[in-house]
DNA sequence: AAAAAAG
């Protein structure tokens, strides 16, 4: 599929001219006429008239399949709005023009107002004051822009597309790591850009990067160079569409596979071309097996949710697919991990799976008493249908126009959701429901009726508790706790993104007496007022110390687990040793004592653990 | 024990 961005570079060079590509000989020739370099970065394929012409590719495969006619993806001015031409996805069969993935925005030039800003873009104000917890060795230095890293302009184009101003915070520090090569495993907050974090160092990377050799001989074996994993189908559709903004016109080619759907449109897609595959385990293992995927040319390596991806359920396939088929191995490949949570042993897990990384962990101050109102409600399991009811009318009240504000309710069980969601409906909420009994149509139906407005009622399993950025949730209800702090953490984390405010309210019962003491500390460090009765709760179930309990305190959802041990555990200093500079460079490596933790210099009270992606 | 992920 090189060769088809090598065809893109001819054509590019003749200024679009509708002229066959040249042959692998004639390239050759003018290369070895020329020394510029024989390999055209995609960001420089697209380049207007005024562009220098490339050279000539020395890997021009013209005659054989994997030379596709030249592709006509180039617009004059590459900007503009474009006219005709988009929108042609899944039309057209041979027709190679990119549907242009901004289509459903205002693309004017128009400077974007404070008032849109506030709308649309993300709200950086909350996130001033981060503290930020790196280890590993010789740990790159943040960025403070955009400009500050080159990216490409093509990249950057779509960047100001996106309205993306200025790097959030773990983008800050993820993107200079991961471009400079380095594995990565980072803990970041939900809401603040995780996802082009690790798409912005893979499309760079993989435009300036060397070109692709063929793929082997078998026939239909396509060979992503990245691979992103996540954990639903809906996580997975929705990191496909924001690298496919972030891709736009680069020449880097998104796909995405996941089980649920016909199988053979997504490998009409992968034929097509594919740079960055974006997954779920099963169907990709499923096409591994077919053979029409090899792992073989990965050089990127991203699991989403990555804690999620490599518990009980999820780590065989996970093994299976980076371990045992014929992915190049850490320290070859880069990999990069982002959650928001990281258990410890998880991480022990994932260092498998990693070579030398940097550990990052970035959250804000108070996020949660900011973004976040917590709150938590002791209401029996019998009570809790009307008590939700009663949550739902005073809203209701509150709503612009009489419009119900989107609410994301969270039970345990899918047989409790459609349960839940029809009494709901009887009662005149507009609901609809999202879980793994209904079919993907309705999945993804119900989440388009909900993030529409159209039914401002969703209930879930876990199945959305993670990662899906759902636009102006404004309360998460835990109808059902789970069992797991972490779990709470990311439901939660559906509302307040992108600094934002957001409130959550959970039911707590009998049944709950398990989260009483972690649901207790992390709504003490998020600022969030604990009522007398959870205390009680928590005191009375903290003897055993609990599964759930959040080791030293945590004053971070996440922390290096190689540096347990060099210190003391019981967590009452958890960041004395690090100096509070701006240190970045953090020297200590594994376990070493010399951590230089850049602990940006708070004071103003104990950190966050609130929400983390 | 439940949920998710292939069909």
């Amino acid at each position: 599929m090189r060769s088809s961005w090598a065809d893109l570079a001819a054509n590019s060079a003749a200024e679009n001219a509708p002229t066959p590509p040249p042959s692998a000989a004639a390239a050759v020739a003018n290369n070895a006429a020329n020394t510029r370099p024989v390999y055209v970065p995609p960001h420089l394929r697209n380049r207007g008239p005024s562009a220098p012409a490339p050279a000539a590719p020395a890997f021009d495969n013209s005659g054989s399949r994997w030379a596709p006619p030249p592709r006509n993806d180039y617009r004059g001015g590459g900007g503009g709005r474009g006219g005709g031409g988009y929108g042609n996805r899944g039309g057209g069969g041979w027709d190679r023009r990119e549907a242009n993935p901004f289509a459903d925005q205002d693309d004017s030039e128009e400077p974007v107002t404070q008032e849109e800003q506030e709308n649309t873009g993300i709200n950086f104000d909350a996130y001033e004051d981060i503290p930020v917890e790196t280890s590993g060795g010789n740990v790159p230095p943040p960025v403070n822009t955009f400009a500050e890293i080159d990216l490409g302009e093509a990249l950057n184009q779509n960047i100001r597309r996106c309205k993306y101003v200025k790097p959030t915070p773990v983008q800050r520090h993820a993107i200079p790591i991961s471009l400079g090569g380095r594995d990565l495993m980072a803990c970041a907050q939900t809401g603040s850009g995780k996802t082009a974090a690790f798409c912005f160092p893979i499309i760079s990377g993989i435009m300036t990067g060397q070109p692709a050799q063929r793929p082997p001989r078998g026939v239909r074996t396509v060979c992503p160079l990245a691979l992103v994993l996540s954990p639903t189908r809906e996580l997975s559709m929705q990191i496909h569409e924001e690298a496919r903004k972030f891709s736009y016109q680069t020449g880097v080619r998104v796909v995405v596979a996941y089980g649920g759907a016909p199988i053979n449109q997504q490998l009409r897609e992968l034929e097509r071309g594919v740079d960055i595959l974006v997954a779920t385990p099963g169907r990709l293992v499923d096409l591994l097996e077919r053979a029409r995927v090899s792992l073989s040319m990965i050089r990127y390596l991203a699991l989403d949710e990555a804690d999620r991806m490599l518990d009980m359920g999820f780590e065989p396939q996970i093994r299976k697919i980076v371990e045992q088929m014929d992915m190049p191995p850490a320290g070859v490949r880069q990999t990069m991990l982002f959650s928001a949570t990281f258990p410890k042993e998880i991480q022990r897990l994932a260092s498998d799976f990693l070579s030398n990384y940097i550990f990052l962990a970035v959250g804000r101050v108070g996020s949660s008493t900011d973004l976040i109102d917590q709150r938590v409600e002791y209401v029996q399991e019998s009570d809790k249908r009307s008590h939700l009811m009663d949550l739902l009318h005073a809203q209701r009240a509150n709503g612009v126009q009489g419009k119900q504000a989107l609410t994301l309710v969270f039970v345990e069980t899918k047989k409790g959701a459609d349960a839940l969601e029809h009494w709901l409906c009887l009662n005149n909420f507009p609901a609809t429901t999202i879980h793994g009994d209904r079919s993907q149509q309705e999945r993804e139906a119900a989440l388009r009726s909900f993030k529409s407005g159209n039914t401002p009622i969703l209930v879930a399993t876990d199945v959305a508790a993670r990662g899906l950025d759902i636009p102006h949730v404004a309360h998460v209800v835990n109808f059902d706790l789970p069992n797991d702090i972490d779990d709470y953490v990311h439901r939660i984390g559906r509302t307040g993104r992108a600094g934002k405010k957001g409130l959550a309210t959970a039911f707590f019962n009998e049944n709950n007496t398990s989260m009483a003491r972690s649901l207790q500390d992390l709504m003490q460090e998020a600022n969030q007022e604990v009522p007398a009765w959870l205390s009680r709760f928590a005191a009375r179930s903290s003897f055993g110390g609990g599964k759930n309990r959040r080791s030293g305190g945590g004053r971070f959802g996440g922390r290096d687990f190689r540096r347990e041990g060099s210190f003391s555990r019981g967590g009452s200093d958890y960041h004395g040793a690090g100096n509070s500079g701006g240190g970045y460079g953090a020297s200590g490596g594994y376990g070493g004592g010399g951590y230089g933790g850049g602990y940006a210099g708070n004071s103003a009270g104990p950190g966050v653990t609130s929400a983390w992606d």
